[in-house]
DNA sequence: AGCGCTTGACGAAACGTTTAGCTAAACGTT
DNA sequence: AACGTTTAGCTAAACGTTTCGTCAAGCGCT
């Protein structure tokens, strides 16, 4: 593999030179610089990113880990951080900390040996598990998206989860329900949580009361979605609409609806928290709360940026509102006991 | 930030003891041990992964360069070798290319740059794009999965793509179909023709000619299978079944069939290549060929490996075959003109 | 007891960059 | 013409590891 050396001995120039010529750090005659695009040309010499970054002390690539990539909404915010980090200079460098607390302090400490910029994360964990990253985190700025609890030293970037709950539930109840059930996330998740509470709130502003039995656990998992779903069609008490807290958990409880025979919306009213490809291309056009998963992505990564730049201002929260996308899957409760509906052959 | 040498120091030792111990590559008294990992402790020392990698000319990280990561294809081939680097002891360095061959190409020279122990690619291009990147990859190996033309001299992982298509169309045909269109992706892509050429086979075998009207290209996009889904269900002389070569593509076709009020399955019938967590969840249930996704990330690591490992075999193809998974999107054609069915209100 | 061998630990030289500090040539000023 | 000032380009010293060769101590032989 081709160095600076060879270039420069090429070129019939000092090494500095051709670093110089690289950087742009400083000025190199024109005629100079071409001998050393030519000789780097045919070399095909590619810098060596780590004795440069060993030698920088830090490298132009930052971390980026999230929980769960095959989740859609991490997907997104994977794709938008990773082209803007592009574009301003940086590379990325993906870990999957599948949930896990401890391989999430795995992986911001394998960025940091990395020597990665700075790094992005999506807490998987509570409030302690994210504080406790400072010790890990070094010098290396971190900032915290999406599932960031307050009051730890990152910088945040979460959206409000209270409005987006409400914003689902406001919409259900303006069809007509009363009887309203909520698959709920861990709740040693922060966004769980609060969505929670969101939901709670809602119910209560509309002079509604929670009954206990219709807020089922889900973990954000399809399968345990699935069970609470089946519960809640099998109970004495159904409800007319189901809140559900985010999209993993929508695919469990449709599988339910489909294999109770319970007809959306027709029987059943459904809103979820995160919009994405398929809702709107399946029968009925799912209703749906998005998130501004690109503004997420785009504030975290300009925090981030900033943070590298030098920006020891305290820590900053930044508070991203979410909207509602209305579709076809809520409509006027039906009177009496839940039917089903028999499938077309 | 705590170095080697300041570990040595605090223990009493030298930086070739630290070092010994860290990398267990020859003996150090238990003694000794224990008093360098109790001064890493107190010190919260990181090994300097640019330093290492540096000194040994490469790096404990794979590179991973996939076309587009908001497509759930890729999406569970990235998590799959994720985790499994990781439980090999490598990191994964996540590049997408936006399905440009100049970004790729980048991309692999960042890898390059990074001193990457190997690469994983999902080319986005045709075969003489990925030939060309011969020339980047210098001594990095590099194995080429998915979208990847045979007589390339990397090692490759593909699926029987002419029979993932030929499943697909013999399931439509045993249900009944004579009139059945294709969604074709981009012609420069490897797999697009293969399953363009699977299609025409399978009609071929059953004795059916193809329509060359029934043949539109989708280009593996929501939005371009959307408007070809139109053109096709406002043509003349419809198709009672459509084949769709990807998930992104299917989305446009449900999006199409649901604008023009054509009901799956009495009125259209569909089959598509890649399945994924929803396709199952909505009704009707998807009838899709599945692919050995962890199968095919799995191989494709384990090739890697073996080359980092220095196993300079000649190039290897490997070639996995689909299933099918039959649901409920394919059913009986009806006779007459195409019915476009009133949906509930 | 003296000899060579083994072996645990160390010293120091790389790896390929960046960059501070330097040299010497070229220039403008008096 | 002599001086200082600028500046293009160079020399060489890091950065934090890994690893080869060395060294001294401990061992079993004769």
């Amino acid at each position: 593999m081709a160095t600076m050396k060879d270039v420069a001995r090429r070129a019939g120039v000092s090494i500095a030179t051709v670093s110089t010529t690289l950087s742009g750090s400083s000025y190199v005659s024109p005629a100079l610089k071409e001998r050393v695009q030519a000789a780097i040309d045919e070399l095909g010499y590619a810098p060596n990113a780590m004795a440069s970054g060993l030698k920088r002390g830090r490298s132009a690539m930052i971390g980026l880990v999230v929980p769960d990539i095959t989740n859609p909404f991490f997907t997104e915010f994977v794709h938008v951080v990773q082209r803007e980090a592009r574009a301003a200079g940086y590379s990325v460098m993906l870990g999957v900390s599948d949930d896990d607390a401890a391989q999430e302090a795995d992986l911001v400490r394998l960025m940091r040996s990395h020597q990665a910029a700075g790094t992005i994360l999506c807490p998987c964990g509570n409030e302690d598990d994210t504080k406790s990253l400072r010790g890990i985190t070094g010098a290396m700025p971190l900032v915290a998206v999406d599932n960031a609890a307050d009051g730890t030293d990152f910088d945040t970037v979460v959206i409000d989860n209270r409005q987006a709950a409400r914003l689902a539930v406001d919409h259900i109840v303006s069809a007509g329900h009363e009887r309203i059930a909520a698959i709920t996330g861990p709740t040693h998740r922060f966004v769980s949580r609060e969505r929670l509470i969101g939901f709670e709130e809602a119910l209560k502003g509309h002079g509604l009361k929670t009954n206990p039995q219709h807020i089922m656990p889900g973990e954000f998992h399809v399968s345990r979605a699935y069970e609470a779903g089946l519960s809640l069609l099998q109970s004495p008490n159904p409800p007319t609409a189901i809140f559900v807290a985010n999209n993993q958990m929508l695919i469990g409880i449709l599988q339910a609806l489909a294999h109770e025979n319970v007809a959306v919306p027709q029987d059943m009213s459904i809103a979820s928290i995160d919009d994405f490809a398929w809702t709107a291309a399946v029968t009925p056009a799912l209703t749906t709360v998005t998130q501004p998963i690109a503004e997420m992505a785009r504030i975290g990564l300009e925090r981030l940026i900033g943070r590298i730049g030098g920006d020891d201002s305290p820590p900053h929260r930044e508070m991203l509102s979410p909207g509602i996308t209305v579709r076809t899957s809520c409509a006027v409760p039906r009177a009496g006991d839940l039917r089903r509906t028999t499938v077309p052959a």
